[in-house]
DNA sequence: CGGGGCTCCTGTGCGC
DNA sequence: TGCGCACAGGAGCCCC
């Protein structure tokens, strides 16, 4: 339950970190219904527009089920409405009961609650246990939205998702096929509308395992070499789930305001460090704007 | 159609 | 010791 108990967070939420939040959500809040929304960073919403409208609609729902797809939390509420959250970089789910007193805006009947607060909630759900949901995030790129489910699960934003990588149906053959024609492999594998759920992370992650280049270019690639890349995400993102997404990005505990982007940058600082395998000083590139880490001795494909 | 760049944010870490 | 600026980064969007 740690990964969404109120003192916790975790960084850079992608696929294993998604998956272990939704399934401890799944142990806690079904059944329970939303009394309460506050939120003070009303852009995160993103749909529908104005507060009043999602704040009216969400009051009153029962939680249904919750389930994830691609990097997206997805809570199906009574009424047919499905509630989306997308933790982006910074964003945490946290659920529990605590002090929100240090917040002079924060309504007294809501209260008392236990500490620790966090001053990077900006949103809360109040639920009819007493215990609240909140969103926290720092950078503020998280996004909140909710739809019809009926819409959702015809929109083009649902339908623009690209497979989910731990499904059955993803196999070797599937994987082949919806490869692009061209690109560097590193871009292929974090682009969502290609592959859901893997971000820079996992994409590096893959790769070292897979012993490939992150600028390999997708059509040079041997049958052989797409099968090591395809047995690679497999491996990566199972054993994350199976480690609670901690062997990669781990656990932390949030104490006030230091230490959350020093952990958050922990992940992305494997440059100059050993490789694993071969001794060699892993380096760091930038591909498409984003740091790229990788030991240039045994990825070499 | 594809690829590159911009945008949203703010704590951090550097240069001077 | 202090000030200011560049930087990171998921994913949608725009533009050429």
């Amino acid at each position: 339950m740690a990964s969404i108990s109120g003192i916790y967070s975790r960084c850079m939420p992608e696929l294993p970190e998604v998956e272990t939040i939704v399934r401890d959500l799944n142990k806690v809040v079904l059944g329970r219904k939303i009394e309460d929304v506050w939120c003070d960073w009303r852009k995160s919403i993103k749909r529908p527009s104005g507060f009043s409208v999602f704040s009216r609609a969400v009051e009153g729902k029962q939680i249904e089920r919750v389930w994830r797809r691609a990097k997206n939390i997805i809570f199906e509420l009574s009424g047919g409405k499905i509630l989306l959250i997308h933790q982006k970089m910074t964003g945490h789910l946290l659920y529990g009961a605590w002090s929100m007193k240090h917040k002079a805006w924060m309504p007294k009947e809501k209260g008392p609650l236990e500490e620790p607060a966090n001053r990077f909630i900006h949103l809360i759900f109040w639920l009819d246990n007493g215990k609240q949901l909140a969103l926290s995030d720092l950078r503020k790129f998280a996004k909140v939205e909710l739809w019809d489910k009926k819409e959702f699960l015809s929109s083009t934003e649902f339908k623009s998702w690209g497979p989910e990588p731990l499904e059955k149906s993803f196999t070797f053959e599937k994987f082949k096929k919806i490869l692009p024609a061209r690109g560097k492999i590193k871009q292929i594998l974090m682009n969502p509308q290609i592959i859901a759920g893997i971000g820079n992370i996992y994409a590096d992650e893959i790769l070292w395992e897979a012993k490939v280049h992150p600028l390999c270019l997708v059509n040079q690639f041997s049958g052989y070499q797409l099968k090591r890349i395809y047995l690679s995400i497999k491996k990566v993102l199972t054993k994350a789930i199976k480690l609670g997404g901690t062997s990669i990005s781990d656990f932390r505990k949030l104490s006030g305001e230091k230490g959350l982007f020093g952990e958050t940058r922990k992940a992305y600082r494997r440059e100059k460090e050993k490789c694993h395998r071969c001794k060699s000083v892993i380096k760091r590139i930038k591909i498409g704007g984003r740091g790229t880490c990788f030991c240039p001795v045994c990825q070499r494909i």
